[in-house]
This record gives C-alpha cells, structure tokens and sequence, in this order.
DNA sequence: AATTACACCAAAATAATATTGGTGTCTATT
DNA sequence: AATAGACACCAATATTATTTTGGTGTAATT
C-alpha cells in the first residue's frame, strides 16, 4: 500500500474511532470522498475494505457507507420473513407471546370484547370449510391481543396474523387438521373463554399455552 | 333514490352476496364501475357508501374499494404506532418476548455472537453519551434475538427496536437514566452475557427479566 | 328534488430517474 | 512486474415524478 492510500486508511480510521461520525451516521459517498481524500477511487475502497474488516464501517449498494458495525436487522420485510419461516417457528414466537396476552385480556377485556371472543369460537367451530375456519381462529387471537389495549403488541401481532393468512400457510394447515384435534381445539378455546370471562389471569395463560401447545405437537407430528 | 340507481345498488349487492366478488377481492375503480353500470360517479358512491354500511365492502383512497367487511388489524404502520405508543407499552411488549429470546439464545446462540454480545455490553458501558449508549443497547438485544435463529421473531423484534430508535424515544429516555442505575444495568448486562456464554437457559431468562423489570421500575417512578 | 357533470384535493400506487456501492478492464506510473 | 489511477458498466436502493384512487364540493341538468 502506498503512503497517501495509507495515510487516507488513518485519517479514516482516526475520524471513525474518535466519534467524528458518530454510530451508525451515513460517510461521504465514494465518489465525493476518494475527491476530499485525494485519492482514487479504486484506492479508497481498498481503505474501505480493510475499515470494513474491523468493523468499523459498513456499506450497502445503492445506500452509501456507515460508521459502526453492520446492522444485522431490520432490514428485512416481512413480506420476504413469509418465505424464510416455518410453522415451527411461527408456533415459537407465538408460545412466547399469546400466553401473557391472554393474561392481559383477561385483566383489561371489555364486555364487548368477552362477547366478541366467544363469537368467533363459536364461528370457528361451526365452520365447514378450512379457509373459514382460519379465519375465524386469527380474528379470535386478534381480538384477544385488541383487548390487551396495547397498540404496539396490536402491531407486533399483525405480522404473525398476515402470516398466518398468507397463501403458503393455508395450504399447510390441511396436512394436520383433523376431526380428532377439531373438537379437542374447540375445547380450548373455550377455556380461555371462560378463563377471560372469569378475569382469571393465570388461568387464561395457562388455557392458552395448553392450546398452542396442542396445536404445535400436531404440526410436529405431521413435519417430523 | 331513482330506479337507475337502485338497480344498481341491488346488482352490486348480488354480485358481492353470491361470491362474484371473492372475499378481500377489489373492484373496478368508481370512474370505470360507473360507467360499467350506467350511472354517474354520484350516484354510484351513494350506493357504495350503503354497500360500505352494511360491511359488504370497504374503501381506501388511493387504494381502492374492496369486497367485504374492513380488516381492522395491520393496517396501521409502525410509523403511526410510534405515536399512539408510550415507555409503558414498550417496556410491557419487551417483557413479554425477551425473556423467552434470552432463553432461546442460550441454548443456540453461536460463539462469535456471544462475543458479539459481550462487545456490545461493553460499548454500551463506555459510552460517554445516551444516543450512543441506547444504540449499543439496541445492538445487544438485537444480537441476542437474531442468535434465536427464529426470522419470525427477528422480524418481530426488529418494530421495537425502530421505535426504540426513533427520536421522541430518545428525548424521554434522558429522563431516567441517572449515574446510579446506568451502573446497575451494566451489572444486568453482564448477568444476560454470562448466563448465554455457560447455556444457562433458565438463568439467562431471569436475568433479562430482572433487567427489564428493573428498567421499568426507573420509568415507572419518573412517569408516575 | 334528484341526478349528473365537472373540477379539485389528498392519499397511495406506480413509473421514471438518479445515486450508490460492486466489479472488471485498460492505461499510466513506479 | 506491481501498483495505482481512470473509466465504463452493473445491480440495489433511494429519490423524484407521474398516474390512479377515493373523497368533496359546486353548478348545471333533468
């Protein structure tokens, strides 16, 4: 390496180390940098390379250069998240989150709400067809999570809904829906039911990982 | 209401009754339903806001008119959430899924994230300002969802840490954040690390229970 | 009095353009 | 021979422009 490309590489790594860019703040883009630098460009993404090799920048096609380490996350859509993930993985997030919002429902639910929830059971059940079904079974989850009357679990949960919703999956749900589990499921669901009606907080924690527990060893039984 | 509209109305409300016009499915723009049927754009929205009414369809400007009743859920974007949302909701939404990620990540969480991990701890604890400090705190709780290997709830994760990020987050969190309790959270960090690094499942699940519950007690007395 | 025709608005989708990092090639310099 | 520079091109992304959509009001028409 040349001494005006290493002394390019210093000036760099001094302003990045010294908080001149502060985390994370966006650089100059190669074109204008490798100008103010003096150097080329083919010289300048030499030092970009070896700054991003420690970690102390990061780069992106069409977005520019960043101080900091590479953001892992947040990048992605959940459009492409739908393509990635799994039953077995959607059954995860949602054992970790549906228990505790059924225990909120159950301390925050309106009258109306209580109502609305023992419908869409009862419409659940009563459905014929596996599409309906479904639907009826996430407006139930969904109205449980309204009832938590916090907006930003209301959002989190839309993207498990939309999933949920989504094409691939109502193909899936067919292989390991049975008659048996049907009625067992329809069982469940009313215990939450009663377990909200009742404002019985752990009881509805439970009722609901009971049921997402059965319904995740019937989708395991059919996968493995 | 003239026979020409009415005829209208009922030939729209067949065709939505009878399955013509699938579930979620959208119709023809007003400019080119109206001509279609023979009305004017006047009188065709008089019968769409009754079709509108009775829930058979709904409307969105600059999306269009859509067949059955309006999905009350994922509608809304993050963006507006950040707004309807406060420390409280957050800290209760965090309680509920980072303890069991904590638990995931230790028993999958790889070498190199654990390093990772500890990384961001202690750039977290040497920051010399609370912009930098909370982006190195999101980095820690980012890495550990991510080394869950669950994309669902990576994606999850990824709407709190943007609302974490976001400016009027930041000008509340000065509020709390003190000399004494930034070194009992280090303390707390340390706790989650260690317990990831020996695959301590349980432990690392009440370590990062104790932190949040402890964050949420400094909010909790500052908003009080 | 109801309906139509028309103009305009704001939200949203779509299309077009510009910018950015990534890559290879050829030339000039050392 | 080896390195640095200049250039052209690519694909991903951001930015901007344009078009389309439902929403609203007013005047003309029937």
């Amino acid at each position: 390496m040349q001494i005006k490309t290493k002394s390019a590489l210093e000036t760099l790594r001094a302003q990045l180390t010294s908080g001149h860019y502060q985390l994370g703040a966006r650089l100059p883009s190669e074109r204008s940098l490798c100008a103010v630098l003096g150097i080329s460009r083919s010289g300048l993404r030499k030092v970009l390379s070896r700054l991003e090799a420690e970690d102390l920048v990061w780069r992106h096609v069409g977005k520019g250069t960043f101080a900091g380490p590479r953001p892992a996350l947040g990048s992605e859509s959940l459009r492409v998240i739908t393509s990635k993930t799994n039953p077995l993985e959607i059954m995860e997030a949602r054992l970790m989150l549906e228990p505790h919002i059924a225990a909120a429902a159950a301390q925050r639910a309106s009258f109306q709400e209580i109502e609305r929830l023992a419908l869409c059971a009862k419409r659940n059940h009563e459905a014929n067809d596996l599409e309906t079904n479904e639907k009826w079974d996430v407006l139930f989850h969904e109205t449980l999570v309204i009832a938590t009357r916090n907006s930003l679990l209301i959002a989190l949960y839309g993207g498990i809904s939309k999933m949920r919703l989504s094409e691939e999956w109502g193909l899936r749900k067919q292989q390991w829906i049975t008659p048996q589990n049907w009625d067992s499921f329809k069982k469940q669901h009313g215990a939450v039911v009663q377990a909200v009606r009742e404002r019985d907080e752990e009881g509805a924690e439970r009722a609901m990982r009971d049921h997402l527990v059965s319904v995740r060893q019937h989708i395991q039984s059919t996968y493995l």
